[in-house]
RNA sequence: GCGCCCGUAGCUCAGCUGGAUAGAGCAUUUGGCUUCGAACCAAAGGGUCGGAGGUUCGAAUCCUUCCGGGCGCACCA
């Protein structure tokens, strides 16, 4: 609602500023005023003009002022206009007839054409997810959620993919440690996974330490050197046979990291985040994705063989972010990047355009095979095959924009692939592309020491140390989430002995949920997550428990009074609300409905700069708002038959709004907590 | 050396495209459960916004520079 009346004011502006002025400002800032009492919106576009004009901001706000009061009917929801302070526009708000708009939940709508492509997760399925990877899917299922059509707003549509990258190093190295440090044979790969499965013990928990060891093995300093140059062949070797396929290695490969890959989508689904698509690296080359993007490449003169310099024989491509040599010099670009080595194979990053050029439907003659891996109750989860079989999905390529939800420390090859898409012309393709950075999750030393790993002193003085999946340093989801668990059971066992046992997981794995998803989202993109069990666990303050708990006692209040907030919204139009807020004394009220308008103007703020924490930031303002609400009104207790279906639509406004905020962060109001 | 990010209260972080007295949470101190549940609320103390210049009516926010810290810069993925 908020937003509805702060695009009217804005259109109304503009069209004053051309008239009166001449002026045509792209921008408009809009504000909320320091208090209340001067109103609900602030414009200082008077500064902005004051310069322009060469008058007083104050004479200038005076003429808008005026202007603007002239024809208050243009502008729904507007009870006045003035002028305060050095030059600020003050608007009031019509409070009552807001207040109508909101209990009739009219808000702006949300949406438009276009299909979105987001890649989030992406964990090598060669060990555990850790805190770090829970980053990556909590950020990117919550821009999913705050994207895709539901009840709320139309909508963009959306597939969310996860890249599973099968034949890499890192499942490599699983596989030399199967091999070389177990001795395992294909077979007895088989009877290890049965195994496992038979005494419930996580593959990708064994994987995690193997993948250690194998990294420790590689750079014994006991060993001889030869030695070591021998363990580095067979991890060439090993590598060159899962990329080639069609061999007893590969299928180990396979079968490993597709038992991973199902615990790691079982770990995603207990924090509610789903897939539509696996696209795997496997498939992108059996199914030669590459050689179209080469033949493009070279078409477009993107790419180009080196004939000279450290780079001599390599197909290689101009570095993003630098000019390149200047035409007709036969000085080599020793800075550009290699895309195809010397030996004919190709890079990481080349097979990452070719994987873009897919996702923007610009490689032509290519897409993937497809066939269903894993069933969600709404919908299937499906996986790339290098043959199609049986039914098929709806089309994940040909996407109008992709979010690629990356760490930071991918800046350089991203920035490579969108230089590639860009030189060959796909500009469009270009812009659209959104690398949704993020810093990393670090831990902090006492969480370290705490966990029982050797921390040097000099790491001790740092405020956080990186997590490391090749040593096996790090915080496991799963861990994580069990522990969440854990110390939300024993609140509930103690706050809610009446309740069934298993109610009461329930309600302990949402509140667990709230409290990790929100830990994760809390933080801005670019702040470093310095992990620390103490303010993880913390179910208090600035928490996902705390909303949910602001939901939990709204629910109350209804539940004891015998109504539904429905039926309190739906009594506001037959109630007289002018002597409720329309002064200094019903400010808090209205404050409460006020803020519960602006949902739709933070998912805008959150869409437009890619930014959830936002949404965060807002659910656990309502809360407190809510919160505040409640301690200064008793409802039940309320005398006045007006005044207390006053305040039951009050706290259902802020509890509906609140319950959707949460809702697009992935969290669930438990009924009772 | 080059590129990106960060430096705001004791700690962890917000502060949107420059705007009205710099805000939260945690921690500390104090007050509040016979009340719709205290996973809560209220109050207090606590900040030269890393330093120095500059742009501007106006700077935590933009520019320059310096200091301190992090992460990237392979014919690895």
């Amino acid at each position: 609602m908020y937003r509805t009346i702060q695009q009217s004011l804005l259109a109304r502006i503009q069209a004053i500023l051309l008239a009166k002025y001449d002026i045509s400002l792209a921008q408009l800032a809009v504000e909320q005023p320091p208090s209340i009492a001067l109103g609900e919106l602030a414009l200082p576009v008077a500064f902005e003009l004051a310069k322009r004009l060469r008058k007083a901001p104050r004479a200038i706000a005076q003429e808008l002022a005026t202007e603007l009061s002239a024809d208050l009917s243009a502008l729904p929801g507007v009870a006045s206009i003035e002028v305060a302070g050095a030059g600020y526009l003050n608007i009031r708000l019509h409070r009552t007839a807001t207040v109508l708009e909101i209990a009739q939940d009219k808000h702006a709508d949300i949406g438009g054409p276009g299909f979105r492509l987001i890649e989030h997760t992406s964990i090598n399925p060669n060990k555990a997810a850790h805190i770090g990877h829970l980053r990556n899917a909590i950020l990117g299922d919550t821009f999913q959620r705050l994207l895709r059509p539901d009840t709320f707003k139309r909508g963009y549509q959306v597939g969310v993919q996860n890249y599973i990258d099968n034949t890499g190093v890192q499942v490599a190295d699983v596989v030399v440690g199967l091999v070389h440090l177990e001795g395992k044979t294909l077979a007895t790969t088989l009877e290890l996974l049965t195994e496992l499965a038979s005494t419930n013990t996580r593959i990708d928990y064994y994987c995690w330490d193997l993948y250690a060891r194998v990294s420790q093995w590689y750079t014994e300093v006991s060993q001889p050197a030869e030695e070591l140059a021998r363990r580095k062949q067979i991890r060439l070797d090993t590598l060159h046979a899962l990329e080639t396929g069609g061999n007893d290695t590969a299928t180990i490969a396979d079968l490993i990291s597709t038992a991973v890959l199902r615990r790691h989508l079982e770990t995603m689904e207990r924090l509610s985040i789903q897939y539509d698509f696996l696209p795997r690296e496997s498939e992108i080359l059996t199914l030669h994705f590459w050689d179209a993007a080469r033949t493009l490449m070279l078409e477009k003169g993107v790419l180009y063989l080196e004939t000279a310099g450290k780079n001599k024989g390599c197909y290689v491509m101009r570095r993003a972010g630098t000019d390149g040599q200047e035409e007709g010099t036969d000085v080599p670009d020793e800075d550009a990047k290699v895309i195809v080595r010397s030996n004919g194979t190709v890079t990481y990053v080349g097979k990452d355009i070719a994987y873009h050029l897919w996702k923007f439907g610009l490689l032509p003659g290519k897409d993937f095979g497809y066939s269903k891996f894993h069933e969600y109750p709404t919908h299937t989860c499906w996986i790339s095959t290098a043959i199609p079989s049986g039914p098929q999905p709806p089309t994940f390529g040909h996407a109008d924009a992709i979010y690629n939800v990356i760490d930071s420390r991918q800046n350089d090859p991203q920035n490579n692939v969108v230089a590639a898409l860009r030189g060959m012309g796909y500009t469009e393709a270009a812009d659209r592309y959104t690398h949704f950075s993020y810093e990393m999750v670090a831990l902090t030393p006492r969480c370290a020491l705490d966990l029982g790993y050797p921390i040097s002193e000099e790491d001790q003085k740092r405020s956080y140390i990186e997590v490391s999946g090749r040593k096996g340093f790090g915080v496991k989801a799963d861990d994580l989430l069990d522990r969440l668990i854990a110390a939300a059971k024993s609140e509930v066992d103690t706050r809610h002995p009446e309740i069934d046992a298993p109610e009461r997981l329930t309600i302990a794995t949402q509140i667990a949920v709230g409290a990790l998803r929100y830990f994760m989202l809390r933080f801005t993109r670019n702040t470093v997550i310095a992990f620390d069990f103490k303010d993880a666990l913390s179910f208090e303050g600035e928490t996902g428990p705390y909303v949910q708990y602001a939901i939990v006692r709204a629910a109350n209040i209804f539940r004891k009074a015998n109504t539904t907030p429905e039926e309190s919204l739906a009594a506001i139009p037959t109630l007289d609300l002018s002597s409720f807020f329309d002064n200094e004394h019903g400010s808090d009220l209205w404050e409460t409905w006020l803020l519960s308008s602006k949902l739709t103007l933070v998912i805008e703020q959150c869409l437009a700069t890619s930014e959830p924490a936002y949404l965060a930031k807002y659910a656990f303002q309502l809360a407190q708002q809510f919160n505040n609400f409640y301690h200064r009104h008793h409802i039940l207790n309320e005398t006045d038959p007006t005044r207390k279906a006053i305040l039951l639509a009050t706290a259902a406004a802020a509890q509906r709004e609140m319950t959707r905020a949460l809702g697009y962060l992935g969290i669930e109001a438990p009924p009772v907590m």
